[in-house]
DNA sequence: TACGGACCATACGGTACCGTATGCGCAATT
DNA sequence: AATTGCGCATACGGTACCGTATGGTCCGTA
């Protein structure tokens, strides 16, 4: 009764057809994560995919909840702030998510945004992700002396504006003059 | 002399395949615009199709310059303000583009810019798009007082906002309340 | 050394798509 | 009445993909 569950290879594998097929999904969109696409570029055959996964779909699940646990894990450890330094805390989350050097998280992010207008699977993941973000950004705000309803307001905007530049910029190779981002990122804070 | 050009029915025959390309990459996204399924929806087959389009690439480019025609006459046409009313313009540009109502456009929107991350041609007619837009909401706040910097910074975060909340509640069906809506347009603005 | 299971290759049927070739019907023209 | 060309249908070859069926290989274990 020393193994009863859990071989270790079966779960690596997996990862690694999910984390292929996430840098697929970055770069050609839900569309371009095909089998046998995935398959040549992993140096196997479509053998290997049906062993570890049902179908495509399969995949397609393991890949949101390895997205959603992610954001999670990242949003919650990005909004630890000391009590006065909400406000700072915030700022920084609005330059790391909206800088030019997170390409490639923006460049999934963007994916599975678009992944969720047509698959309800992703538009639950998304909103699950959405959720704890606004609320995370939220609790900052509060805790910054903002009303609550003042806190859910900026938080919105602030991830609006974040993933809307995302979209204007994502292709985009010189970042935007720092006057302008910390113009803005007052603006959202009320700094 | 009389009939030197334009047949008008050829025009016609085109614009009616590029509208309803149009409609499916609003419901499917671009890798949903496919000659047969078009033509099954239309009820011909793609024998019409490559009789007005040379290929699939040529109703791409023909949907794109339709859609940038269609957006720049849009916004010209929702910045135009009287001297003293340009804030009230804005806001209610600010309305219109986040409101639910216009679901369809923000539907097309989105799709065109996840289009553009993998096609230069789209990113091209999206940048040109962009661009008009910038100067068109810049134009209104500089001539409300702001300088130029803050007017484009604005008009920034004005675009960013909007695109991103598109993104978070294209699929929402109740609107955000009236109160949230006004708060974050007036610090967009400044009002 | 025989066995069983993990892991993968090969081969196949079925579907959907792109683009081309070709023919048919119908209008306007002469 | 014969001709011409527009608008479309039909048929085809080629490609890429999904999912299944089946066989092979290595590896631990009794």
């Amino acid at each position: 009764m020393s193994d009863t569950d859990s071989p270790p290879r079966l779960q690596t594998d997996q990862q690694t057809w999910v984390r292929a097929a996430i840098q697929t999904l970055a770069d050609a969109g839900l569309d371009g994560v095909k089998v046998e696409t995935l398959a040549r570029q992993l140096g196997v055959t479509k053998g290997s995919f049906y062993w570890h996964f049902k179908d495509r779909r399969a995949l397609l699940d393991a890949m949101l909840e390895h997205w959603r646990d992610g954001r999670i894990d990242d949003i919650r450890g990005r909004t630890q702030a000391a009590p006065g330094e909400e406000i700072a805390q915030l700022l920084h989350v609005i330059d790391t998510y909206s800088l030019v050097r997170n390409r490639r998280g923006m460049q999934v992010e963007l994916a599975v945004r678009d992944w969720a207008r047509h698959d309800a699977a992703a538009r639950a993941t998304l909103d699950a992700v959405d959720a704890v973000r606004l609320e995370c950004t939220a609790t900052l705000f509060r805790a910054a002396g903002r009303s609550a309803d003042e806190a859910a307001n900026r938080s919105l905007l602030l991830y609006a504006y974040v993933f809307g530049l995302g979209m204007m910029d994502s292709e985009r190779d010189t970042p935007r003059p720092a006057e302008t981002r910390a113009f803005i990122a007052n603006l959202i804070t009320g700094g």
